[in-house]
RNA sequence: GCGCGCGUGGCGGAAUUGGUAGACGCGCUAGAUUCAGGUUCUAGUGGGGGCAACCCUGUGCUGGUUCAACUCCAGUCGCGCGCACCA
């Protein structure tokens, strides 16, 4: 019996061990990448936080994900880039200043002080050279200067156009910050407003987007490529004039004499039987200035184009028909013109043909007002019938089927100059307009004499002034007193400073390129083209589902961007992307609202920052949601603590050399159980990242060694799983290396001993028909007639009265016989 | 409606990718240690049956392929996520 009267110094101590570990890291500034940039390099990178305040579980699981990717790395001697910083600009800072009447400023920063702390109790592993916050001027006048780059590029245009207004943000909203409707932040409904912004055209990138994706197939998740394909949303057609009428165009007071509407049914064209307007339309808009139309059509119209998209979305199928008509571009037939609510402004020009026989929409709008329904395709036994099939009355192309003739109705079209294919794109043209105060400004100046200019590179950042009153009522640039006042960049007279900031998803599109620019190089240039191409892409990204459209659509965008740009040469900044699982508790997400929150403040000081960081990993695959578990909690302790008691049986500071034949079957029975993990280990630190399934490995080598009591293969033992577990649980592991193995363990790249594996004898299950009935001990080097021989044998009481018609042997594991009755 | 993914004990989850289902952990049960609680240790733990060796059954459901299916195929039900009048 162990005496345990000095069990508390001889006890596991995580506060005094994490302590002591993390002084010696920082001392030793063990986690800072090389400049050789000969080495192999691996880049690991777990998206960077929003400075809120605290840190969550999420971001602790987010963390120490990547920073068991980093360490493993180091250890096998790849030079590491994994670095942290902060996504610092955004509305909830001045939301504090609202409620607490703090600055932005100060609270930002010292939220990043007290996150940095936390961050460092946890162990990770990051780089301190790198770390900055993106509201550092020095990272805004960089981001300015490639704004005013693509603004020279044409790739950033100014525009008044209908956007997405949130009351409660003050702020327009880009497509993809809206969802259902709704403001990504605040979930209120966004409203519809016409207002002047800057936009990048992300549509011209459309393609290779999309394109680039097959690239991505295998190392990022299905359903994460399945959302970006989806949002880009690229449909091929045809698009073609509607003439209007004579009578039309008189009535339209010569305005127009045509409109675009796109198809992708080109070979459903012979049905139109009428054609729909947005309510946005400028034809529609053009009837309602001019009073063309009956006064309660006329209210009925604007009512419809007052509403949301998300109402009009909800709301029943409604138009009005317009009292002007148009010609059928390849029958000349009179089509009537309606307007009608389902018709989307901002696609495809705000105009269809309607075909209702097979289209759906089209179809249940007829329906309601009593339109033709002329079929063209056959197929289907009712209406509207919306596969493909043979076309009937449509002229010459009677007879061939939909597949073939989209193409030829196409050229044909072209040919009378009436139309032309086009390809089409959901994605919409990205808008980085912000009434904001918190966010970089957007460095234009507006001049009487010169227009829009961009600001002087020579003149960048252009920084936020300090002295203002955040109050939540209008922008605050827009209401100080001096800031905007500034001298026209071109003709050097008076001008307004433009008052709008940058959509803080601007700064998270191009910080992976910052992290690789030499921290040397910062002031010179924003991004070190050689450093970029050294680093980048990141080997492993790491992240929440929840920006599988806005982040990295926008990043990978930029990506491309910066590349023309010459500032690096890559296509995609991402080889492989982790999307982690959200942290539950009671099933759902952990949130102060819900006051289901776990501290991790609170758990480290209980537990230690290795328990929480185990637990973590072990809970669920990192991939798929984790359910909080307090006495789970407890169990990862207990390994650790178990783990650590174990120090006394490792007895030599060397990886042993072990004779294998010698030793008791506990002894050989741990040996393959610690080699399995150490298997396991590469497996899922370069491929999987099933953490959960390496440390329920690491148990049962554990287990496996605690049966046995051989000195030498509880040294090897020891001396292994410490290895494989640093990156997981780095602070106790590094510990014990130290004090058994001189931390030698750890820089070593172990070999697995084949010979463990082998066995004296092995188990072999008998099955009959497929059903297992019993097992058999034999020698591995048994010959399959004798495996057979004592198979029959041991199945001999299951094939009583029957008769054997086949036997399969798969080696090392089964021998299946197959048998019939009589 | 369309797209993607998932259904395995009381719970979190394993299963070398077609070869002994339920590893590992939590929980639970019994026992040991303890004045007691906690800790720690030992044994057991999918369901049903049997004194027992054992037997039956079992990966949402129904079929199929195969010597062999949690794994592959078809259908079906349920859940989750995303998109949603995109012409």
């Amino acid at each position: 019996m162990p005496i345990i009267a000095y069990g508390e110094e001889m006890g596991y101590n995580p506060k005094e061990i994490e302590k002591k570990w993390q002084a010696i890291w920082e001392s030793e500034e063990a986690f800072e990448p090389s400049d050789d940039q000969s080495k192999e390099k691996k880049y690991i990178l777990s998206m960077f936080p929003f400075p809120s305040g605290r840190l969550h579980m999420g971001h602790v699981r987010n963390y120490a994900i990547g920073d068991a990717l980093a360490r493993y790395y180091r250890k096998r001697n790849f030079n590491v880039l994994h670095p942290i910083g902060w996504d610092a600009f955004g509305m909830p800072a001045e939301n504090a200043a609202i409620k607490h009447g703090r600055h932005p400023k100060e609270w930002t920063y010292s939220n990043i002080d007290y996150m940095r702390k936390e961050l460092s109790t946890l162990g990770f592993s990051f780089s301190k050279t790198r770390e900055f916050a993106t509201c550092d001027a020095l990272y805004s006048r960089w981001e300015q200067a490639f704004i005013i780059k693509m603004y020279e590029d044409g790739l950033l245009y100014r525009e008044s156009t209908t956007v997405n207004w949130c009351e409660p943000c003050h702020t327009v909203l880009a497509n993809e910050q809206v969802e259902e409707g709704c403001c990504w932040r605040c979930t209120t409904e966004v409203q519809l407003r016409e207002m002047p912004g800057y936009y990048i055209d992300i549509v011209k990138y459309a393609d290779e987007l999309l394109d680039d994706l097959e690239q991505l197939e295998g190392k990022w998740p299905q359903q994460v490529l399945a959302m970006q394909r989806n949002w880009i949303g690229k449909s091929q057609g045809l698009e073609f004039r509607f003439e209007l009428t004579k009578e039309s165009q008189v009535k339209l007071g010569g305005k127009f004499d045509a409109y675009q509407v796109f198809t992708t049914r080109p070979d459903t064209i012979y049905g139109v039987t009428y054609s729909a307007l947005a309510a946005e339309h400028p034809i529609v808009k053009y009837l309602l200035d001019h009073n063309l139309l009956d006064e309660q059509t006329a209210e009925a119209i604007i009512r419809i184009a007052n509403s949301s998209e998300r109402d009009r979305a909800q709301a029943e199928k409604e138009g009005y028909a317009l009292g002007i008509d148009v010609i059928h571009p390849l029958t000349g037939e009179i089509i009537p013109v309606w307007t009608a609510n389902f018709v989307l402004a901002s696609y495809g020009g705000g105009a269809v043909m309607a075909v209702p026989a097979h289209d759906e929409r089209d179809f249940e709008f007829a329906g309601r007002y009593g339109l033709p329904i002329k079929r063209v395709i056959e197929g289907g036994e009712r209406l509207p019938y919306v596969g493909t099939g043979v076309l009937v009355e449509s002229g010459e192309f009677n007879g061939r089927e939909s597949g073939d003739v989209k193409e030829a109705i196409i050229n044909h079209l072209e040919e009378k100059s009436a139309g032309k294919g086009t390809t089409n794109y959901k994605l919409r043209n990205w808008g980085i307009s912000r009434q904001r105060y918190w966010g970089a400004p957007i460095p234009f100046v507006h001049c009487e004499a010169c227009g829009l200019v961009p600001e002087k590179v020579e003149n960048l950042p252009i920084v936020l002034p300090e002295d203002v009153e955040i109050t939540g009522e209008g922008n605050p640039l827009e209401n100080h007193p001096t800031w905007k006042r500034c001298a026209c960049p071109q003709c050097g007279k008076e001008a307004i400073r433009e008052t709008d900031t940058l959509d803080t998803f601007v700064q998270s599109s191009w910080y992976q390129f910052r992290y690789a620019t030499d921290p040397k190089k910062w002031d010179e240039r924003g991004i070190d083209r050689d450093d970029a191409n050294y680093w980048l892409p990141v080997d492993q990204y790491i992240g929440g589902i929840e920006h599988a459209i806005l982040h990295l659509l926008y990043a990978r965008f930029f990506t491309k961007v910066l590349r023309d740009m010459g500032q690096c040469d890559i296509d995609e900044p991402f080889e492989r992307l982790l999307t982690q699982g959200m942290v539950l508790k009671d099933s759902a997400k952990m949130s102060k609202s819900k006051g289901n929150t776990v501290d991790p403040d609170g758990l480290i000081a209980q537990y230690g920052a290795d328990t929480a960081r185990l637990f973590i990993l072990f809970a669920a695959p990192p991939q798929k949601e984790l359910e909080w578990n307090d006495s789970a909690v407890e169990g990862a302790f207990r390994f650790i603590k178990k783990l650590y008691s174990k120090k006394e049986k490792a007895t030599e500071r060397v990886l042993p050399e072990i004779d294998h034949s010698t030793l008791s079957s506990p002894a050989k029975e741990a040996r393959a159980k610690v080699y399995e993990a150490l298997k396991k280990a590469s497996e899922v630190y370069e491929k999987s990242f099933a953490f959960n399934t390496l440390i329920a490995a690491s148990m049962e080598a554990l287990n496996a060694l605690d049966k046995q009591d051989n000195s030498s293969v509880w040294s090897e033992g020891m001396y292994i799983l410490l290895n494989l577990l640093e990156p997981i649980i780095p602070h106790v592991s590094t510990e014990l290396s130290e004090s058994l193995f001189d931390r030698k363990n750890l820089s070593a790249t172990l070999k697995i001993k084949e010979e463990v594996f082998v066995q004296d004898t092995i188990t072999l299950a008998i099955t009959i028909n497929g059903k297992k009935r019993t097992q058999i001990d034999i020698s591995p080097d048994t010959p399959k007639e004798e495996i057979l021989v004592i198979a029959r044998e041991a199945g001999s009481k299951w094939l009583e009265g029957m008769s054997i018609i086949k036997e399969i042997v798969v080696p090392g594991k089964l021998v299946n016989l197959v048998a019939k009755p009589i």
